[in-house]
DNA sequence: TTGCCTATCCCTGAAAAACAGGAGATTTTT
DNA sequence: AAAAATCTCCTGTTTTTCAGGGATAGGCAA
């Protein structure tokens, strides 16, 4: 029986990339396809296909709280991560809510038939560069920031000194420093400017 | 005559969408296609297409470099920049840098085919969103760095010290200092935080 | 209730960076 | 060749950050 694929990316040329890539193959079903997350949500609710490959960055929703949403309402559909990025933070949360594998857009045909066959069977599948970045840099995980912590964070990226953002908050200069030095020490941060990187490429600002 | 068109991405599902969509046109002669900035260069050597559809991330060197170099050497060859980013600071920087045309990566069928047919003619084309998106909002222009200070930005941004940059690139402290103040100036930011912030939400980093 | 944990709060002193305001040397552009 | 941009370096002052430390309030479990 045919795996039945469905597709959301907000990239056409990237869905007709792969709608070419699938088509010659007599294994695979063209479930359909959609360009953000609501009508995907929309389309479940009418037919449910054997695999969802996902991109990570939708224009309404990310793709990683998508794939949450759909592994809950609907478990028994799998999830292929989609990805420019080879960042383990994205592929791990991927993994966690729920995804059977990760796969990057320059992924050769065989490495995309090769993950679909494998996420069919019930496995998980990384390609070998997620699951390369996922091993290494260990230090990769998302920090658990409190809310006041995420706060601070939010208001440092926005160019706030210590100070101001003391003022804003009704908070001592000095708490405003230990939260700032709590945060580094989350991230394992030496200074600001790294810390600035690392959660941009988290997503967290 | 069939125009040649050549491709450049480091995505192997978007090359393989465009040549899908392109195959059936007889219009349009596939002259191949390269995955980083190199081997485009190289294969300019041989042979020059018509048209060049040229991603704007790429792993070697950006597209808005690439296009300057192409243009420079082979000024008869047109360059169509080719982006899932709509941002004008891009866009005005492919033209400036004497590209024909932006296409976003969502673009319909329809009009990377009218694309190629306006820009083969020597005239210039602008995806709807990128012409409107170049029409308003002034306000994101990416500011040009030297080549010093884009290695003291990359290096900041990494955690180290104007201390440790200094001793790394063989300049005085307050040499490093001198860039760090004056990239601060041409991103019209206060701080490092929103430095960095800035930088990467512009790719620069 | 007591004890533990976490989040929140605060302090000091040293290190680092930001700011102001200059200036000579070299490379690129015109 | 002249003008403009870039890279280099300086002095001194102010502000911010960093690295120690410690205190308090509230939630939760034994």
């Amino acid at each position: 029986m045919a795996i039945k694929v469905f597709i959301v990316d907000d990239h056409y040329m990237v869905i007709e990339g792969i709608r070419s890539l699938l088509q010659n193959d007599k294994d695979i079903e063209w479930a359909g396809h959609a360009s953000n997350a609501a009508s995907c949500l929309a389309f479940l609710q009418q037919q449910q296909p054997d695999i969802i490959l996902m991109d990570i960055n939708l224009p309404d929703k990310s793709g990683i709280d998508l794939c949450k949403e759909v592994k809950q309402k609907y478990p028994s559909v799998f999830v292929i991560g989609l990805s420019t990025f080879n960042q383990q933070s994205f592929i791990q949360k991927m993994i966690e809510n729920g995804a059977s594998g990760y796969v990057l857009k320059n992924a050769t045909q065989e490495e995309l038939m090769e993950a679909l066959a494998i996420v069919a069977k019930g496995k998980v599948y990384l390609s070998d560069e997620a699951a390369q970045s996922l091993r290494k840099n260990n230090t990769g995980e998302i920090p658990i920031l409190t809310r006041r912590e995420k706060e601070v964070l939010t208001l440092i990226a926005e160019g706030m000194t210590n100070n101001e953002i003391a003022e804003k908050l009704f908070i001592s200069i000095t708490t405003v420093d230990t939260h700032r030095k709590n945060i580094l020490a989350k991230f394992n941060c030496r200074n600001i400017a790294s810390l600035i990187k690392a959660a941009m490429q988290m997503q967290l600002i």
